[in-house]
DNA sequence: CGCGACTGGTCCCTGTTGAAACTAACGATT
DNA sequence: AATCGTTAGTTTCAACAGGGACCAGTCGCG
């Protein structure tokens, strides 16, 4: 039991206990979320969670750049990309070009988008509400700062573009 | 800004943040934590993140056969058999029959592999800590507490059986 | 106005993922 | 001891993700 203090930090590598650890807690508990979000999103209204993303920011601001849902989604630009795509093949997004920027596209729901859209909020609402009725109010008030805090603190560690959500 | 009655539901779809959705807030934090930690332990060990999972278990337990690994790690065997095959190609682990029974592995840390865990240790926690000193005692208390609600409350939810958090 | 530096977006290439099929072995039941 | 259903682990295959190269197109500066 008692280990010579020289081999402290060495010697007690196996009383690790990976599901005491937090960073992996993280990472499997946002596993199981995400799992459930894709699963009912997927059967209810044909979604892939990046599908769901662009939809909610272009249907939030009614007109989006590409660009503009990489930033609001948190999602690189190639994703955003592909996700556009599909959702335009769908006949939910119309892509037309940005007259002022010959660059930029524009992104903008039709009809049918707007219909899918208006299911999805409720479905996304109903779903967190699921999630919230597990825990305290006060818990969710705390799960909610501390993610962005945390997501702030490491941002700031690893130096800003790390990614994910990345530039602009 | 009024709107009728049996419209509510629907018309606050245009309102709807996804920044302020939690879901989206866990799986945009976890990026970047996972991220963080995937890229130290790439660049100090040569370890991605299931690697060093299946590095924690076995080096837990002493000896692990690759379905305790999927169990306590919380990875479907496929990942498992596949981050195992790596690590003993490198000569960390040792794979070997379990002789009382033929279809089981057991998993065992070579000498090397002990080495690559006790430094795999610190690393963890000291990055670990890294997290920790953004946040107050209590949220980093609360954060652990709600994460291992949560889980289980999805997984009771969807039953089970997820698929990440598999089997037996 | 023409040239270089930069930005928005897409495409290509490679590595990773999980579902499902497969192999081998166990154990119960006949 | 032959068979059926089940379990441990690996392999295969198709989808997917992200980094980087790659076009436009824009902006600034001489």
């Amino acid at each position: 039991m008692n280990t010579k203090l020289s081999e402290l930090a060495v010697e007690d590598s196996g009383d690790f206990k990976l599901e005491e650890f937090l960073p992996f807690q993280l990472a499997a508990t946002t596993s199981r979320v995400s799992r459930m979000f894709a699963k009912r999103f997927a059967e209810e209204l044909g979604l892939s969670i990046p599908e769901w993303r662009v939809l909610a920011v272009v249907g939030r601001f009614g007109t989006a750049s590409p660009s503009m849902v990489s930033e609001w989604a948190a999602m690189d630009k190639v994703k955003v990309s592909r996700a556009a795509a599909t959702l335009v093949a769908r006949g939910l997004l119309k892509q037309t070009q940005d007259p002022s920027d010959g660059r930029a596209r524009l992104l903008r729901l039709t009809r049918k988008g707007t219909g899918v859209h208006h299911a999805a909020v409720p479905l996304a609402r109903e779903l967190e509400e699921n999630l919230a009725s597990g825990l305290s109010r006060g818990d969710w008030g705390t799960l909610q700062r501390v993610l962005l805090r945390m997501s702030a603190h490491v941002e700031s560690i690893t130096g800003g573009v790390d990614g994910d959500e990345p530039e602009e």
